[in-house]
DNA sequence: GTGAAAGCGCTAACAC
DNA sequence: GTGTTAGCGCTTTCAC
């Protein structure tokens, strides 16, 4: 900058009022700037803008894993309220540890960041944001609510949205439903159990210990989980799956087994309605709580105060055959 | 850091070397400052830092939609790749529009990022990219070459990856195959356009004009063109598609159709398996392109000079049974 | 309409 | 071992 001032013969002043389009400047030295700019291939620093200004017009996203479809649709949404606000995005994946979604929220922070939007890990205990957050750093927590903090907090509605999918299998003649679920200290899996049960309890219905199995979502946990789920005097005649890739998983297994169960799972999928039969599911709208998270943060950084605010969206159910198995 | 430094009764610079875990500290005064640190909630200003340094320690990931499966298995290989060299990664979708494309790279290179991943945004034209890389940002581009610009580039085996699909479509015995394809002026689309021609013309068939159709993956073009491909006299008999979106607006047609045409789609879907017949797709591996990618990165940022490398990874047939339905 | 000086929070270089 | 000084590239303040 001190350079093209040179070059234009002006102040540095006038130079970082032409690049910012600030009024105060004759059209003719404006263009004596322009040509020294380009001569010189110029380019703002903003990181040294930023030192100056305070604001630095980013934001950082932690979420669980950026290649779910469920947190890559709702970073995309949450990038689109960025660029509307002209913030650029810093993204980064926590795999469910505590420690590193710590690690990246205080690195974004470190960097300035205005606003932090947090997915939080497992068991994470979100106090360490305090000082942060007292310091000016808007944050927005989704999915799942914070721990040892109030914050502005969008979630689905997971228990109304199980119980909702669970009296639907309750409607089409179950009695003994299974409810496979992620690990039991994840908000929206205990959430979704508790959906759950309020809807077997409805129906004055009884929930077999075996029934329910809560843990990792790896293939080979709910394929184990499944086969016992469907086996024995109290076999289920049908699934609850607690989100996608536990979905995804038994739907897996219910081919390799090659049996036909009754199943609801939480979280939409792309494919759902080309399975054989459809994939009966309660729809989340990652995009939507994307929005809502950002404009929240937004609208702190525009001015806006007081204590957190709540945001649950609706689930609700698709039904596409999967859901419509009668029992055997 | 100045006021951890009065409430020490230190200098600035001692603060700065506990801070950063430089030597040349005793125990004794490191743990004065550290105390200083916790009591005032001290935290480096990592702008600032940046600032100073010239390393901003971050990296600018630019691609057409995060919220695509395809690029968001990238997004994660790349992240993971950083976070080992300590960067933090920012991400921006183009929406396969050129101008967003540049937005969005010279947005980060005003923040001076260390490194620029780009996919490039079709018809993109990277010259507006020389200054900044003379100015020593290091950048790779993946999934698509640049144009105009010597530099490092991962691509897809795409020409050699269609052929082989398209060849396994011969060997079941089709001689009227279609290719759906994405707009040709995408690299992609065109290399595997090209790559499903030279299969043709290696089992000496023909190519009817009507059996090509390039053009937007939604679902309205996809469709209309997958009617025509398979009317008339010359209808095909097989369809080779080429994206992951165009596969997906396929099948639901075919679906809706109630037909089943031999179909082999390129990119792999999650579900391609638990689909009636199973998807048979050539494979790409998002995860190795992003790795790869990320590593050249840092290799030129660890010092490494040169022209630019331009390494194409191998796409392999998936056969899962839509590939193997003989013609009617 | 324009520019000089101070300073954002930090680190590099060199003193002591 | 520790502190001082200068300065990264910009914006703010205020004088002209």
């Amino acid at each position: 900058m001190k350079d093209v001032a040179a070059r234009a013969g002006v102040g540095l002043k006038t130079v970082s009022r032409v690049v910012n389009g600030e009024p105060g400047v004759t059209a003719d030295t404006a263009e004596r700037v322009q040509t020294a700019i380009t001569a010189l291939g110029f380019r703002r620093n903003d990181s040294a803008r930023i030192l100056r200004k305070g604001r630095t017009a980013s934001v950082g996203l932690v979420l669980e894993d950026i290649a779910d479809p469920f947190y890559s649709a709702l970073s995309r949404a949450i990038e689109e309220v960025s660029r509307l606000h002209g913030s650029l995005l810093f993204t980064g994946s926590s795999d469910e540890d505590p420690e590193r979604e710590e690690q990246l929220a205080l690195a974004f922070c470190a960097r300035r960041v205005d606003g932090l939007v947090i997915v939080p890990a497992a068991g994470a205990d979100h106090r360490y944001l305090e000082p942060e957050i007292r310091a000016g750093i808007a944050t927005v927590f989704i999915d799942r609510p914070p721990l040892g903090l109030d914050a502005d907090t969008v979630l689905t509605a997971n228990a109304s949205g199980a119980r909702e999918g669970t009296a639907h299998l309750i409607r089409q003649g179950h009695r003994r439903i299974a409810f496979l679920g992620d690990s039991p200290d994840i908000h929206t899996a205990a959430e979704r159990e508790r959906g759950y049960r309020e809807a077997m309890a409805d129906a004055g219905l009884p929930v077999h210990d075996s029934w329910v199995a809560m843990g990792p979502t790896g293939p080979e946990r709910v394929g184990a989980a499944l086969d016992a789920v469907l086996a024995g005097p109290t076999a289920a005649t049908a699934l609850f799956c607690g989100n996608n890739r536990v979905t995804v998983a038994a739907v897996r297994q219910l081919r390799a087994l090659d049996r036909q169960v009754a199943l609801v799972g939480f979280d939409d999928l792309e494919f759902a309605d080309l399975l054989s039969p459809g994939l009966t599911v309660v729809a989340q709208d990652p995009a939507g709580i994307g929005r809502t998270a950002a404009q929240l943060l937004f609208a702190r950084l525009d001015g806006h105060t007081g204590p957190g605010r709540r945001i649950e969206l609706p689930a609700h159910l698709v039904m596409r055959g999967s859901g419509e198995i009668p029992p055997a």
